[in-house]
DNA sequence: GTGAAAGCGCTAACAC
DNA sequence: GTGTTAGCGCTTTCAC
């Protein structure tokens, strides 16, 4: 491995210089400086030299390095798949700001025994961006081992440092443009509770419901939808369906599945029922690109939240708002 | 931050007592070193003591972080989602064996100017897990770069270090369950070439292939698919779908895109032609629970490509050949 | 503008 | 078994 030094001896200069040439710190205004200067580069281009992260980070107290902590939970066996996007999001304004991003699981239990990420043991990252539902005591930990935290897409909720969608909004969204094609009955089936929702589940029912008071003679109707894995039979099939009506579903699988199922008693979305979603991915988008439903930028939300670590990352005590990103409706073809 | 030396002085003791007692390097069999022992140890409970990952990676010459390499191509604008099954299957192997995953995106072209992650001019990987289809002299870069390099699911195919799925057999077992099922016209949908496409596209063919030619009776038709964003109207609808021929199609989001657009001709997968899909992911998976598959088990093949990386790690010579991985059939109900 | 030297936190020689 | 010391590769004083 080529080291500073080598590069020192080769070229006949100390140590310093060298370092002071590859960081641009040398003015030169020296005649023959500008000479020798470029004559260090070439040899460390020779030589192939890339410094050594480990020292730089040791020296300046820095790793460059974030992590995006994902919950690791036995009812989740998939792990929110949703979250690709985000971290895809938080990557690009990351790497584009010459950090680099880690991805951390963690436990339930903050059990701090080896059964946790190196990172939790040894001091590797910078900072560290929440994502997902994570228990607050396990959030306290982590807290208290990463000197900055940011909390994207999570139930935690704060004034400052914590980035979300606004989801009352999205279901008001998708209530509103549901009424506004003459829809009455909006049909909002709920899938089996988990322990820990995500805020996302009532606050797009509330707001659903506030676009449904303010529509004279609009209703809104929860329906309990079984597991995704269960199969309805055609009989229970009728009875969730409800033509003429217009189901808004928490997420676009969930849309799909329906219209699948709704297909098998000859029934099509956008024809005999209206159909929308609150959430959309882009898996979902192929699968289904006339689905109606109310857009969801998660490489947004990813870089909005990675654009709060960078400015906390200049500034430790920045003061970081909370943001609360908007998104907007796509009309499809199936309302 | 709590250093060693810190601890040494409250202990009385020297940095490098406290260094051995950390690394269980002491046996103490004199009858004060036990007791010593357990007092540094405590002193390190109170002060919240954490190793400095960087110091000791500048010591060990081991970073203990990998990195994944995701292509970043404009033609992928959200790069293959199930990159994500790859990587959690990959990250519980190594979080378990101590090691960090990182993200690294890749820009097609080998500028190595400042674009490129940070990773790249900075020693900070022990090593690189390659996965998607990246272009061969940006490969040959990495791996100048990178002291180990495992290639999952990549274009790329050597004697060693890869890990893929067999995809012959996959289209194979998918084939051969349609044509036990009586059908006898297999439809392939083809959807707009991609510039480099995934090797799976020829090797899935090549298994229907097979199978149909095994099979008295039984043709193999492709048929054109126009891009997922643009909707067939019913007369395109009525040429694509082939009433009482089964197909097969790459991606569950393409099977599930071509059961919707059934739907609104009022036909259903499984009752007037049958579909089925060669591959799966976990959300298609929740959208249509009921659609005929060749599972397709990307934590697996994440966590065998770790385990290649992490041989490597304990010996870099070690001899890895590269690994096909076997996927079963899920019989669905639309077919 | 450049070189010598100190030191970041840790581990591994080596003496005691 | 423990303390002392050297040194990993780099940045940053501080004289010159």
């Amino acid at each position: 491995m080529t080291t500073l030094r080598q590069i020192a001896i080769t070229a006949g200069v100390s140590v310093n210089t060298v370092s002071r040439v590859l960081n641009g710190k040398t003015l030169g205004f020296r005649k023959d400086a500008v000479e020798r200067q470029a004559r260090i580069s070439r040899i460390v281009e020779e030589l192939g030299y890339h410094p050594d992260g480990a020292a730089r980070a040791m020296r300046s107290r820095k790793t460059h390095q974030i992590g995006v902590l994902l919950r690791n939970a036995p009812d989740r066996p998939l792990q929110y798949p949703h979250a690709f996007e985000l971290l895809l999001g938080i990557n690009q304004r990351l790497e584009s700001a010459g950090y680099v991003l880690s991805v951390i699981r963690i436990q339930d239990m903050p059990s701090s025994g080896k059964a946790q990420s190196r990172v939790f043991r040894e001091r590797m990252l910078d900072g560290m961006i929440v994502v997902e539902s994570i228990p607050s005591e396990v959030i306290r930990e982590v807290e208290k081992r990463l000197p900055r935290c940011v909390f994207l897409d999570t139930n935690e909720w704060r004034e400052q440092r914590c980035v979300r969608r606004d989801e009352i909004q999205a279901g008001k969204t998708a209530a509103e443009a549901m009424l506004a094609l003459g829809y009455r009955r909006l049909i909002c089936p709920r899938v089996g509770t988990h322990a820990t929702p995500h805020y996302s589940v009532e606050e797009r029912l509330a707001g659903i419901a506030a676009a449904v008071a303010e529509t004279p003679g609009a209703e809104m109707i929860e329906r309990e939808l079984p597991h995704w894995r269960v199969a309805p039979d055609k009989t229970q099939l009728r009875e969730i369906l409800d033509p003429g009506a217009a189901i808004i579903t928490n997420s676009p699988h969930e849309a799909i599945r329906l219209a699948n199922f709704a297909a098998t008693i000859g029934w099509c979305a956008g024809v005999d029922f209206g159909l929308a979603s609150c959430d959309m991915t882009h898996e979902s988008e192929m699968a289904m690109p006339g689905l109606c439903r109310v857009i969801n930028d998660r490489l947004a939300l990813g870089r909005a939240s990675a654009d709060m670590m960078l400015a906390l990352m200049n500034n430790p005590d920045a003061v970081c708002p909370s943001l609360r990103l908007r998104d907007s409706w796509h009309a499809g073809d199936t309302a």
